[in-house]
DNA sequence: TTTGGCACTCGAAGAGTGAGAGTGCCAGCC
DNA sequence: GGCTGGCACTCTCACTCTTCGAGTGCCAAA
């Protein structure tokens, strides 16, 4: 539907505003890159593209600024096309790989090292997928009245849970009590073996239901919501950025930051599928991001979902992130069987 | 060495520099503040007030704005008399504590309570003491080359990390390895039993050596340093403030908010006495502080330090802040022995 | 010692102006 | 028919000038 001159418009128009943050008017575009063409072509094919949307006027008289339409056809076409690797940034990510961090460690530091590189924001999240299986249920015995429930999930997962009983609960009781949950459930997708579970305690072991009935309902809150943990980092690397000056922008971005309800929302929202994603703050504005993009990338493996994200400007550098996020995510998932937080060197 | 009403004129700028963040000029502190004494005369008062340092002129004819030395004598005034404590706010720390939360997760809850309250960013920590005493070191084997090490400290307090062995480690030779760690080193201060604890597992555990000196440098890692565990909220409260929408102010303090190891510095240097202890940034220019002001509640007690803190613009409501502040502390550690975060209910 | 009065200072806000960038449209050219 | 150069028009930005008001400092009188 895009002639291959306005197409070409379109992709100018979107870099060069990208790299200025200033509306770009015709004349500049027949200079600096479309120098076969007049600029009052330029402005005939102006005009067109902005009754079809691509484009638009702050005010008569000022230059055009791509909308999200445009900035969608623009990163679709990078995402199309090979990026070159950041060597460097390989480098670094194997230094950080070399200090046996587990693999959550590991995240963090990479979200670290992405948002210095890129000048965003960085996200990252991991997540129990709900169909997870339970390897097993283990109580470490603190006091009397206190117990670390510790739940095994499949993947070297670990979740815990400081408990706290209502009444003495002995060492032999706690192994008792893990030695039977893990006789059923061991093994299967916790949301199955969940309810089931429940009434079997309940009933059987009546002479501490109790304390079961308390332990299970813990173990319940545990794994039975997807519930993503998040790090981010680099909130001060936006605010050296010329665009932000402007306080109302940041407050909607870092309130989104702050509410790890709305933050697991967007992100459960548009990493949906594994692989890379890019979403356009603009272009839905339910997403929370207003006018900042994020790029998501993420992978669903035994038993843990992994995302890696940046928050950005609209008008950021979409190239150079793309492939920071790539080369940092290849990086991570590298050497076959090191994925999924294998620690083994 | 300040004269009665010096002393008046001094807390009256101060109060209405902090309701209205303006210049304070002589005319409406006659007015509103101080009836009885005429402007000409606060205005010679103000003269000698800013030749001794506790105010200032942005420039000639503008009124007068207080110094930290200023700001500090309205903070002590403050803490020398009783506060009257929010019951609203000690009624939703009670429902808070009915949650059954353990202590970290508590001190989280109620640092979101008090940014939302006083309107600034809020800030708890908490460390082990150096002179700890480590209860006992735990091994949970997930698979044979991985296990998850427990530093169980006084006080319930937790440490763990995931351990990757070189060579295959059974359950069983894991548990012995604790059970000799434990019989020398359990009920003693980390920091005297480590030396010798190293010394003797490289030599007597000859067997296992590798695998034994690398869980050794792991519990190392974990309890030598004095390391504050940080939870940070509110920091878009912050933005809604009329004072901070000039940006490179917000940078210093998200920078240092960031970075752990700054923010850790500098809790250790201003909370360093038990109680309730206030920093005025300008007073000390290398707090990292800037333009804002800090409060920090902090307690050591059975092997932990706790921090909790509030970190706003130097013209905050110190009044209300410190009542919160103390409101909150209090609820956190009232009911005698549900302190140190004990779950009983 | 305190007070009222007065001249002076300085910044904030508003109006006016010119420069510059950009557009839209028209008429001519390939 | 599509492309281009030219021209009039529009709008913002930056700058200057001016006015207004708040506040001071100092002096003389109470």
């Amino acid at each position: 539907m895009l002639t291959e001159r306005q197409y070409a418009v379109v992709m100018a128009i979107v870099f060069e505003y990208i790299h200025t943050g200033e509306p770009v008017g015709s004349r500049s575009l027949s200079k600096k890159y479309l120098t076969r063409i007049s600029a009052a072509t330029i402005r005939n094919e102006m005009a067109d593209l902005e009754e079809m949307g691509f484009i638009t006027q702050p005010h008569t008289s000022a230059g055009r600024v791509p909308t999200s339409k445009a900035f969608r056809l623009y990163v679709d076409s990078i995402l199309e096309g090979k990026r070159q690797k950041s060597s460097e940034l390989a480098d670094r990510l194997l230094d950080l790989k070399r200090q046996r961090a587990d693999f959550e460690q590991l995240l963090v530091y990479s979200s670290q090292l992405l948002s210095r590189v890129t000048h965003t924001v960085a996200l990252a999240a991991s997540a129990p997928l709900a169909q997870v299986r339970l390897e097993r249920v283990e109580f470490v015995s603190i006091d009397l009245y206190h117990a670390l429930l510790l739940v095994v999930l499949q993947g070297r997962l670990i979740h815990q849970k400081m408990l706290a009983f209502p009444c003495e609960m002995s060492r032999e009781t706690l192994d008792e009590i893990a030695r039977r949950i893990n006789t059923i459930a061991s093994g299967k997708p916790w949301d199955e073996v969940r309810d089931g579970l429940r009434t079997f305690l309940l009933k059987e072991l009546d002479e501490v239901s109790e304390s079961c009935r308390l332990a299970m309902t813990e173990i319940d809150g545990l794994v039975s919501a997807e519930n993503f943990r998040f790090f981010t980092t680099g909130i001060h690397q936006i605010l050296k950025l010329p665009d932000f000056q402007d306080i109302g922008r940041l407050q909607a971005i870092l309130s989104l930051l702050e509410e790890e309800e709305a933050l697991s929302r967007m992100v459960r929202r548009y990493s949906a599928k594994d692989g890379l994603n890019v979403v356009i703050g603009s272009e839905d504005p339910e997403s929370g991001l207003g006018s900042f993009s994020a790029l998501f990338s993420s992978y669903s493996g035994k038993g843990t979902r992994t995302v890696l994200g940046l928050i950005g400007p609209v008008r950021m550098d979409y190239e150079k992130a793309i492939a920071a996020l790539e080369t940092v995510w290849d990086g991570l998932y590298e050497n076959g069987n090191n994925s999924e937080g294998r620690l083994r060197d």
